[in-house]
DNA sequence: TTTATAACCTGAACGC
DNA sequence: TGCGTTCAGGTTATAA
């Protein structure tokens, strides 16, 4: 579920009940999720206030005290907010209460690659996690055509794959990859290196768009799962491409195909994105 | 150095 | 109904 558009969506839904609140108590139900969630975390953060929430890549960073706290939802991450009456899923691994408020947070994680960790808020950027991650795609200063050409100029991957790679770009994953490469009419296996200067910049503001279009719809879809406990999800986008192989592209009809590439499902239009443009 | 693959873990969907 | 197989929106360690 979570690319950027998704993590971003979570992020103001959790602003709106977080921020100016206190932290009240936090409560580990296990103590390791993909990698082991600091122990000393629920008292590290208890009685602190609430700064800041904000992205970077795929990871939400709350400021709290003189601490970041660190959350990425890995493949199936979600976070809820639930009453205290509510009965806790077995994969609610992580529960925040506030100090003024009847709602809990709850972290729930059922496949467990995701991330609950700590870092002092003045180091966060040099973070393991966070301090080889390239560009944000909405930052044109320094996701800039000139930039991105460096990056795919010698790399004989597939530019799908080379998509994907959080050190090139932040934040992109497998749905949005090959609906931007849809957008910008680039096949997903033409190599990086082989990508033309007009392609480079049409790719950035499809990336863009593609991007911008998602949390524009995901930030809706975050009221419906808040008020419903997660009934609904994000999953009434519209795709171009993604898991519609073997139907009729949007533009000209023509089959949309499916391979795998870096064993990650990618879809294409090989009428509106020839191998050889 | 660059690129490809396996692994982490669970649940849903599907075929038999 | 039940069992086995396949696939899933991410990331990283290891192999080639």
């Amino acid at each position: 579920m979570p690319e950027l558009p998704e993590v971003e969506t979570v992020m103001q839904g959790m602003r709106t009940h977080w921020l100016g609140e206190r932290i009240k108590s936090v409560t580990l139900r296990r103590p390791n999720i993909r990698f082991p969630i600091p122990p000393a975390l629920p008292t590290v953060l208890a009685n602190q206030p609430i700064h800041t929430l904000t992205r970077r890549s795929k990871y939400i960073l709350v400021h709290i005290g003189d601490q970041a706290l660190i959350l990425h939802l890995g493949m199936s991450g979600r976070i809820l907010f639930e009453t205290k009456t509510t009965d806790y899923d077995k994969h609610d691994h992580v529960i925040f209460t506030l100090k003024s408020s009847e709602i809990e947070t709850r972290f729930r994680d059922p496949r467990r690659f995701g991330i609950v960790t700590l870092s002092a808020w003045d180091a966060v950027n040099d973070h393991p996690l966070l301090r080889d991650i390239g560009p944000e795609p909405f930052d044109n200063t320094s996701f800039t055509a000139q930039y991105f050409t460096k990056k795919l100029e010698k790399s004989r991957s597939p530019i799908k794959t080379l998509l994907l790679n959080q050190k090139i770009v932040a934040g992109v994953g497998n749905i949005y990859a090959s609906e931007a490469l849809f957008r910008a009419r680039i096949h997903p296996e033409q190599q990086g290196k082989d990508l033309t200067s007009s392609q480079i910049k049409r790719l950035i503001p499809a990336i863009q768009q593609t991007l911008q279009d998602a949390i524009d719809s995901g930030g809706s879809s975050l009221r419906d799962y808040v008020q419903t406990n997660g009934e609904l999800g994000y999953f009434q986008h519209c795709f171009d491409v993604y898991d519609r192989a073997e139907q009729p592209c949007k533009n000209c009809g023509t089959l949309i195909n499916r391979k795998v590439h870096s064993n990650r499902a990618t879809y294409f239009c090989p009428t509106c994105q020839p191998l050889d443009a």
